[in-house]
Order: C-alpha cells, then sequence, then structure tokens
DNA sequence: CTGAAAGCGCTTACAG
DNA sequence: CTGAAAGCGCTTACAG
C-alpha cells in the first residue's frame, strides 16, 4: 500500500474481472482458452482488460500454478564469444532454436567458465527451468550436473557431461573419425598427422599447439576428442598427434608445426572442419597445393563456402541435431523418460582429399 | 494428493523446515541470507535440507514474491544463425553476458522471425522479463515493443525501434560513416562507391545485391542503414549506392558488381567489416591489389584475423557496447529511469586505404 | 457456462 | 534471534 506510487503497479487478473463483473476464474478461462466462455462474457473481460491495459497473465505466477517455467537452458562451456566462433556450435544453437519455434518456450543461455565451473551453479540456482542441454563438447564431469539433479531439472548432452542423470545424443565419435581415416589410408596415405581438439580443460586456457602421445589419451576430460583420438588412431597408430583450440588460428599454427617435420606429412586428419580450414591456410602460407601436396580433412560438416575446397569431413548434421536436442528438452520437461540414442552421421568426401604423389 | 506417484515431487521449504522444526521463515532466512540466524537453527536447516535432498528455494516462487524474475531478454530479429553470423552481433551478445556475470540473471534468447514478427509476441507473452534489449541493427518499428510495454517491461535498443519507450544506446551513425568517407576523399578519391546493408525488410528475403538511388533512403525500414547512407552521402553525394546482406558473400557479390563499372571506383565505402571482407574477396578475385588498386572500408572495428590488410573502419567497441547495454537492462530491472545516451565510437585506420594510383 | 475456494512455494513485514 | 500470518498473481478441480 505504501508503495503503490513507487511504480505504476500493473493490472491484475482480479482487477480485470472485477471491472468486468466476472469471477477471477472466468476471466483466467478466457485468457487461457482453457474452458468454455461464452462470448458475451470472453467480451466483457477482453474489453475491461483493454480498458486497463491488462497485457495478459503474468508468466510468473502462471509458471508457479502450472509447475513449468517455460524456459529451457543451453550451457556452453568457456566463453560465449569462443563457443559461438565455431560454426559448428553456431548450428547446434540454432537448430535448439528452431526446435523450440512454436513451442512458447524460451531458451536461457547459460555460460560456464572453464576455470571457475561452480560458479555457474549460483546463476543457475535463481533461474526457472524446465530441461537443460550440454550441447558443445564439454568436460566429462560437470558440478552443475549434481545441482540440477537435485532440483530434478531433465538434462540432455552430446556425450558430455557423462552421467547417468544426463540423457544423451551423441555420434560414434571413434567410428566417425576412423571412417575419415580409413578413407585417407585407402587413398594410399601412410605419413598422416592428427589435430585433436583439447584434451584436458587447462590446455583451454594455454591456447597453443601442444604434441601429445597415447599415454595421454586415456585420461582426457573430454569425451568427444579422446574418442576422435582414438578413431584416428585405430587406422593410423603411429602417425604424429597435436592438439590445439578449435579455431581457424589454431588449426593453422598445429599445420605449421607438423609441416615443419621431414619428411612431412602427406595427410592432416582434424577433429573439426574450422581446424581444416587452419590446415588449408598454413599449407598457402607454405606454398603447398591442397589437395595434391596435402589432403586434408575436418569433421561436423559446416558450410564454410569461402574454402578454396570442399572438405573430405563427417558431416554431424548440426542443425537437425539441434532441432532433436530441443525435442527431447521438451518431453523430458512434460515428464517423459527418455534413453540415450545415437546422432546420425556420414562421411563426406569432398576435394580436400587425393592419393598421395 | 492423487499425482503423488506421477513424479517424485521435490521437497518444499516448508518440510525442511518441519524436518528441522523451525518455523519456514526462518528455513527461509537460512537460504537467503537475508536476516539474522543464529548458527546453531542454520545448521539444522542445513542438515535437514541435505537429508532431504532440497536444492534451494524454487525460483518460481521466489520470483512471484520478490516480483523480480532474474531473467532479461535478447531479441534478435531474423534468424539466430543469420544474426550471429556477423561477429559484430556476436561481439554484442558476449558483451552482454560479460555484463550479467555475476549477476545471478539469466539471458533469455529471442529470434524474432522477420516474415512474421507477429509469432514473437505469443512466445514472449509466456517468459517472465525484468529487461529487453534489441541489440542489433533491427527494423524502425516492432509490434513487440507494444507488448512489452503494456506489461510494463522496461526496453533498450541500439538505436531500433524508434519508441519513446525503448531507452537507446546509439552511435552517431551518419557522422561516424562520414568521417570514414571524408578519410577516404581526403587521400584523393573521387570515383567511390557504396555498399550499404539492406535497407528494407522484404529486402532480406531477396539476398541479393540491389543498387538505390538517393530517393529510396527517406524510407528505410532501417534507422542504423538509413543513417550511415546520409554520411555517405554527405560526402560522395553521387556515388553508386548498392545493399548487400551483411556477409561476405554479399559483399563480394556487391562489389563484384559495383567494380564491373568502367571506369571502376577506386574506392569502395561499406557498412560492416564482413561486407568489406567480402570487398577485398571480390578484389583477389579480379587480380586486383588491396589497397593499391582498391581502397575499402568498414564498419564495426571487429576482429577479422584472417584478413590480408587491416581495415580502415569505425570501432563501435562492440563488447562494451554489450556490457553497456546489459548494465542499463540491470538499472531499469531495478526501477531506475533512463535516458537515451550516445555510444562512443572512433575512426580506425588500418591499410586497407591509401591514395588512387 | 459461471463462481467461490484452495493452494502453487516462497518472502517479508510484524510481533514477540 | 524466532515464529505466525499475509499475500505475490494466477489456475484448477469442484459445485452449482
Amino acid at each position: 500500500m505504501s508503495q503503490v506510487d513507487q511504480a505504476a503497479r500493473r493490472p491484475t487478473l482480479k482487477q480485470v474481472a472485477a471491472r468486468a463483473g466476472v469471477a477471477v476464474s472466468t476471466a483466467s478461462l478466457v485468457f487461457s482458452g482453457r474452458g468454455p466462455v461464452s462470448d458475451e462474457m470472453a467480451a466483457r473481460v477482453r474489453i475491461a482488460a483493454a480498458e486497463l491495459d491488462y497485457a495478459g497473465p503474468d508468466p510468473i505466477a502462471r509458471s508457479l500454478r502450472r509447475g513449468r517455467a517455460g524456459v529451457v537452458g543451453v550451457i556452453g562451456e568457456g566463453t560465449l564469444m569462443q563457443a559461438l566462433r565455431d560454426p559448428y556450435a553456431l548450428g547446434l544453437l540454432d537448430g535448439i532454436m528452431t526446435g523450440l519455434d512454436n513451442t512458447s518456450t524460451g531458451l536461457l543461455l547459460i555460460a560456464q567458465s572453464g576455470s571457475d565451473p561452480e560458479a555457474a551453479i549460483d546463476q543457475i540456482a535463481g533461474t526457472a527451468l524446465d530441461a537443460v542441454a550440454f550441447p558443445l563438447c564439454g568436460p566429462r564431469s560437470n558440478p552443475v550436473v549434481e545441482h540440477l539433479a537435485g532440483r530434478g531439472v531433465p538434462m540432455v548432452g552430446t556425450g558430455a557431461p557423462e552421467d547417468d542423470r544426463v540423457v544423451q545424443l551423441t555420434v560414434d565419435n571413434r567410428a566417425a573419425q576412423a571412417e575419415v581415416a580409413a578413407h585417407v589410408r585407402d587413398l594410399g596415405h601412410t605419413r598422416v598427422a592428427h589435430i585433436a581438439m583439447p584434451l584436458n580443460v587447462a590446455e583451454y586456457a594455454v591456447g597453443t599447439p601442444r604434441p601429445f602421445g597415447p599415454a595421454e589419451v586415456t585420461c582426457s576430460d573430454f569425451p568427444d576428442a579422446q574418442q576422435r583420438v582414438r578413431g584416428f588412431r585405430d587406422v593410423f597408430p603411429d602417425g604424429p598427434m597435436i592438439t590445439a583450440p578449435v579455431s581457424i588460428e589454431g588449426g593453422q599454427a598445429a599445420a605449421r608445426a607438423l609441416l615443419a617435420a621431414d619428411p612431412r606429412p602427406t595427410a592432416i586428419i582434424t577433429q573439426a572442419d574450422t581446424l581444416a580450414a587452419g590446415v588449408i591456410r598454413a599449407a598457402e602460407d607454405l606454398g603447398l597445393r591442397v589437395p595434391d601436396d596435402l589432403s586434408v580433412t575436418g569433421f561436423d560438416g559446416v558450410d564454410l563456402p569461402w574454402l578454396p575446397v570442399t572438405l573430405t569431413t563427417i558431416d554431424q548434421g548440426g542443425q537437425a541435431q539441434g532441432r532433436r536436442l530441443a525435442e527431447m528438452m521438451l518431453a523430458l520437461a512434460r515428464g517423459e523418460k527418455l534413453a540415450d540414442e545415437p546422432a546420425p552421421y556420414r562421411l563426406l568426401i569432398g576435394n580436400s582429399t587425393t592419393a598421395p604423389r
């Protein structure tokens, strides 16, 4: 009462009903359209609403009553910037938004700092969420899982975090990467190097390429990177390997290091299309032609129209994957139970690979 | 009662309090930390919470009581994909997220279809929002403004939508673009063309470059594009003008058209760095060197490390602008009144411009 | 088809 | 420092 003048309080359904001379419950029915209301009553309510400048039922009150927030969340590890620089992540996010269209379900963006992942919990604790997705290649374990599970918020992931309470939609990364490698082997390549995504969390802070050996693969923080390395090694057990931040610059720097070897590799298999784009750039810098002097492969199947070649890569169908993630979140929010499921992928053969000369 | 078994109901504060043998109000104080509670009471409550697996107060109920949703929204016109392909938009969004860090305020992403902008209202009507930003170069008028104003949700924009109820943080686009043009003129250029962002909504659907004349400038749907065209014309009243979708491909196609003229322009002034990148690509295709054969300017000041030159452009400081938008939303959500304010910018002189030969 | 009542889960004055 | 009460704005059985 004493704060009435502090801000023009919004009118409530109660006031609208009073003005229309009907019960609140009737007025509610008019807005939700869930019950039968005579045209006359409905008209009276609508007029009263217009007169009072009532813009519809308060979403918070409705959420409390219905027990549903009408919002799902997307958790991205690291800076948004960093994550969305990758067109694959962008496609995934776009797919999720598309899947949410005409659902009246909102999408909340949650960035989780790599250096202080616990901080995200406080943020999340304050927001109502019906379901959550971890769409990006995140780390194997994540403290927010415990918090969300405690709140009963269902979760979906694409391989990470690894937890029974997270429903997974995963590409068989190992098999897919092995398929690419087999294609390269079948072309006749024997000196083949591999550029992997970062294998552990600390590496993200560093940001420079780092050679690694088989021993490190076991203890990787990132399941996707790990599985892809395994796929590569299934075909080329002895090829040199290096990690790089997933960016054009990262791929370029890593390729520069790999191509300094003598004899240099005739093919480089990377774990991301952006990495492959960097390799191509490095090759150009060195005056090497792709694919004649160097075969290059990617992973993801994103659209990079400005590349001088079309990549041989694994098409993960990022948009479709995002749409499916959205569907899964919506189903989980409705209380349905879901099982893990495989995400489709296929080998795309472009002209970035050819037989070695 | 009859649905008790349908889903494991989350424990409530009431249950925690009962178990701890304290009043609900006391238990509430323990979680919010807003009142003085003895250590013993607090401990009892925490233990009870742990035993019941209580993950903290329900955010929806808290929001209803507090009258604050803890969520602000960002409205992007067009596909998310489309919007975020532009590194400037990405930087802005990243800045907004950064500005929201440590605030326990969530960020809701709202995509508003260009073909059916009214559809966004239904989506928005269902979600609780404390404030909203229109960060991108959107159209002059937007139906969601009316809805949000009706709900009392404060809004900030960067020049659009144009409405008294939207607080604006705007770069003086006309002055900034004129400053770039003056720099080019001072270098000695006289045959100078302009590539503008789309001038009207319909154009977004088309997606191909389209020459336009001064008459069309008056009725542009997009204030930013309009003001930048005016800035160009302040210096080069007779230069040829063309619109293009804001992308590398768009800039490339537009430049191809402009460079077909005889005599061809010695400089092209664009309204976005990505457009400028496209111009450089088109120049390369034609065997023209930048800046020797063709001077090129951008707008935005985004990081394009892979460009062969550094762009002469207007640095809008996208990240900082995003952070400021976040601050403004938070202030408005607190009930503060804000006035329109200018956003800083500065001319950055790179090596994409030089005197004509 | 309409209305009166209960209650979603919490927080905040207010008394003690 | 602790507790009992009111109420945030709505929706949903339930009676009529």
